[in-house]
DNA sequence: CTTGATCCTGTAGCGGCTACAGCATGTATA
DNA sequence: TATACATGCTGTAGCCGCTACAGGATCAAG
């Protein structure tokens, strides 16, 4: 008669999600509005459970949560293809390896200027001198 | 007699850097508030522009504000040494490859889910099926 | 004298949370 | 049963580094 009912903590828990954040994403509409038991607390089921799992798991990959709403729809879609799904994964692929070669431009220069510079009591830094003018 | 007057317009251009977000680094302290002329306009010199250019290079090396905040003060300051200026730009170096490995590892896997896909018509996706607990 | 460029202040928004304050409940233990 | 602590709620503000207005003042050129 008494079932389980799982609260915003177990879904967290479980999801890796935070609570804060789950608030967030049904605040900003990324998850439905949740029911809620007699005294006003969220009240989670196992789907619920997987859509966060979901998020969490797309969040890793470094989608956006416009992204991740795109996905969402597609997936709750029945006349989806294959094709609109990996479309959206390629181009975050080509906006992950944009950022990376920035990152490695970066690496590189940060790289060449902690070499230019000795360390030590010296007042004059190569470093500096390298970044103004 | 009549001086030229740098506006922020003249030193947005030769700094590479954009006439609000000069404003915002005046406003945050970054850049001192400047002088104005009789008529309330900011007026730059030579010293100005090559402070802005300084935080521009260092945005493009991914330095955060307040890193630049801590370069500006050594740069100042008569009693630094190089070690500090060489510590500051490694630990921002260790940060910059800390998530260049972040975004590697997301590289791999978004390109393991896209060719886990063959693309086409087809409702199944492996790649939600992959992402879908 | 008019037009258009440039400048000013102030405020709000972006993304994706995170961190409170100030409460109301729920649960476990003495 | 009393109490303590955990957990939940709403609402708001803050983080970073800008960016984008609105609504006005001033400047330089034709």
């Amino acid at each position: 008669m008494t079932e389980i009912q799982h609260t915003i903590g177990s879904v967290s828990r479980e999801s890796g999600v935070h609570i804060e954040t789950i608030r967030y994403y049904e605040r900003i509409g990324l998850i439905p509005r949740q029911q809620r038991n007699n005294s006003g607390r969220r009240i989670y089921d196992p789907q619920d459970r997987q859509r966060l799992s979901f998020i969490r798991r797309c969040r890793e990959l470094g989608f956006s949560l416009d992204d991740i709403r795109s996905l969402l729809d597609l997936a709750g879609s029945n006349d989806r293809t294959c094709q609109e799904i990996k479309d959206l994964t390629e181009a975050h692929l080509a906006s992950v390896r944009s950022r990376l070669s920035d990152l490695k431009r970066m690496e590189a220069s940060l790289k060449a200027l902690s070499q230019s510079c000795e360390g030590g009591g010296s007042p004059d830094c190569p470093i500096l001198a390298r970044l103004f003018v």
